[in-house]
DNA sequence: GGCTATTTGTACGTATGTATC
DNA sequence: GGATACATACGTACAAATAGC
């Protein structure tokens, strides 16, 4: 059964399945990766935190917190302890679909 | 082809071989014994961490996590959730080998 | 400035499924 | 079939940094 969520705004929308062979990881990485990508996060804004898209996701904070990293080490996250974690500036500006669509998602 | 792996200060250093027959949690587990009951590890110090531990010795982490937890069975490593893994402070200082035997093998 | 809640980061321990010998 | 090893996912716990009041 596929997982499926969006948020009030459908600034991320990502759908996963525990049946399809691909691990969760996979999945929620790429679906993260191309929402950026797309520009459907700005640059610098604030995304979910690990702990609440987990939840709202149905998946453990782990499998965030290991997306999260991977895609920070790749720019397109940044973070540091004790703050939120944003979109990364290098990346968005870099991407056309941003700008073009200013699109608000909070947290 | 042997796995060798040396820390920065050569507190704990193994050798492990995986054509070697023995099974690799035997050859690990008695390897980070040997380094504690040597005194290569200073009672209370820290270890490394099970992933970065098995990342760095090319073996799955639950091979570490259930060498971890012999040792600390044994009393030679203290563990709790949430913390890092430390030598126990009762071994490294005084002889070792007791304990060792008199404890079953697990699992 | 201080206090508290939140968040990231880290770490352990466990469970389940799979592959291979 | 059993033992060994690995991959994936989850739950929990704790420390440090931060943000907000």
């Amino acid at each position: 059964m596929p997982i499926e969520w969006t948020d009030s705004d459908p600034e991320l929308s990502l759908r996963l399945d525990r049946a399809f062979g691909e691990p969760l990881r996979v999945q929620f990485e790429r679906a993260l990766r191309q929402s950026i990508q797309a520009g459907r996060l700005e640059a610098g804004e604030r995304i979910s935190s690990t702990r609440r898209l987990a939840a709202e996701l149905g998946i453990s904070r782990g499998l965030v917190v290991d997306c999260y990293t991977q895609l920070e080490a790749e720019g397109y996250l940044s973070s540091r302890p004790g703050s939120a974690t944003r979109v990364g500036v290098g990346h968005a500006e870099h991407m056309p679909a941003v700008e073009a669509r200013a699109t608000t998602i909070r947290d």
